[in-house]
DNA sequence: CTCCCGTCCTGTGGGC
DNA sequence: TGCCCACAGGACGGGA
């Protein structure tokens, strides 16, 4: 268990659907096996109208149509994309133009995914969207601002799951990228100095680079559009490296919750 | 406004 | 061996 689609992941899942759906034509999008409601919303609204590109925001992927409106994917835990019907747990069938893997699939056995279709830049039923932090990958992700959004007097751990100082991060990057600048997750981030930021803001991109690099990491349930597992878990410190010893200084890693998520670092790195 | 906690969802794995 | 239940967590909504 304890994988879920970040930043890399969802990158790595964008790099494929791109050659596969830009400028197809949706002729047909309906729910499967999943209820009615807002992670479902108005799919028939894309009926008709062409993808005119594959694009990502942190952990969501965007697809402007060619209608005005946006189709917006979020794998959640357990969303996996295909060109081929799963076995189970189908939610979304979408129909497309043309004779070659002309039928996409979302499979989600949690259904913490959604896969719906709004006006574009209708941000109402995606708050989260809305009040996203910088892409850590993009220019606009730098020390000064990143120091400057970290206002928080929650824990850093949970303020960088807010997707609020900075968008795309998960609990498995959170991890990586505190055990790698040292800082011990339940440190205010308010209290985080301005050197601290800055080599945070470093190794946060460093490792989402690395794990793009490596096609994501790969615990369980994630695989890319043709079902090969990301290389990254080989890569971890510090995420399901509990009661291993640190990769630096040999000191068993520890595991603790905050913001009801497992929580993994070094007690003799990661000081408070 | 911020912060905190409950909720959703189901396969898996650890314990007995 | 087989059964049971705690566990995993991203985003969101509601209450303080």
């Amino acid at each position: 268990m304890g994988r879920m689609p970040e930043l890399p992941e969802v990158e790595t899942v964008r790099r494929e659907l791109d050659p596969w759906l830009t400028r197809r034509t949706i002729v047909r999008a309906r729910r499967a096996d999943a209820p009615a409601g807002p992670k479902y919303a108005h799919l028939e609204r894309a009926d008709g109208q062409r993808i005119e590109a594959v694009t990502r925001r942190g952990k969501f992927l965007l697809l402007p149509l060619s209608g005005g409106d946006e189709l917006v994917i979020h794998l959640g835990m357990t969303g996996i994309v295909s060109y081929t019907k799963p076995a189970g747990h189908l939610r979304v069938v979408v129909q497309l133009s043309g004779k070659r893997k002309s039928t996409l699939y979302f499979r989600d056995v949690r259904r913490f995914g959604r896969f719906l279709v709004l006006p574009r830049g209708d941000r109402g039923l995606l708050p989260s969207l809305r009040q996203m932090g910088p892409e850590p990958l993009s220019e606009a992700f730098d020390a000064a601002s990143f120091h400057a959004a970290l206002t928080s007097s929650s824990a850093i751990k949970t303020s960088l799951l807010s997707q609020r100082p900075v968008a795309g991060l998960g609990n498995i990057y959170i991890d990586e990228a505190l055990w790698r600048a040292r800082i011990h997750p339940l440190t205010p981030a308010k209290k985080i100095s301005r050197n601290k930021a800055a080599q945070l803001r470093d190794v946060i991109v460093e490792v989402l680079l690395a794990s793009i690099a490596a096609q994501g990491t790969t615990i369980n349930d994630y695989r890319t559009v043709d079902g090969q597992v990301g290389a990254f878990v080989e890569q971890l410190d510090a995420y399901g490296h509990d009661g291993d010893p640190c990769s630096r200084c040999g000191r068993t890693i520890s595991k603790i919750v905050v913001g009801a998520r497992g929580t993994h670092f070094c007690p003799s790195c990661q000081r408070r």
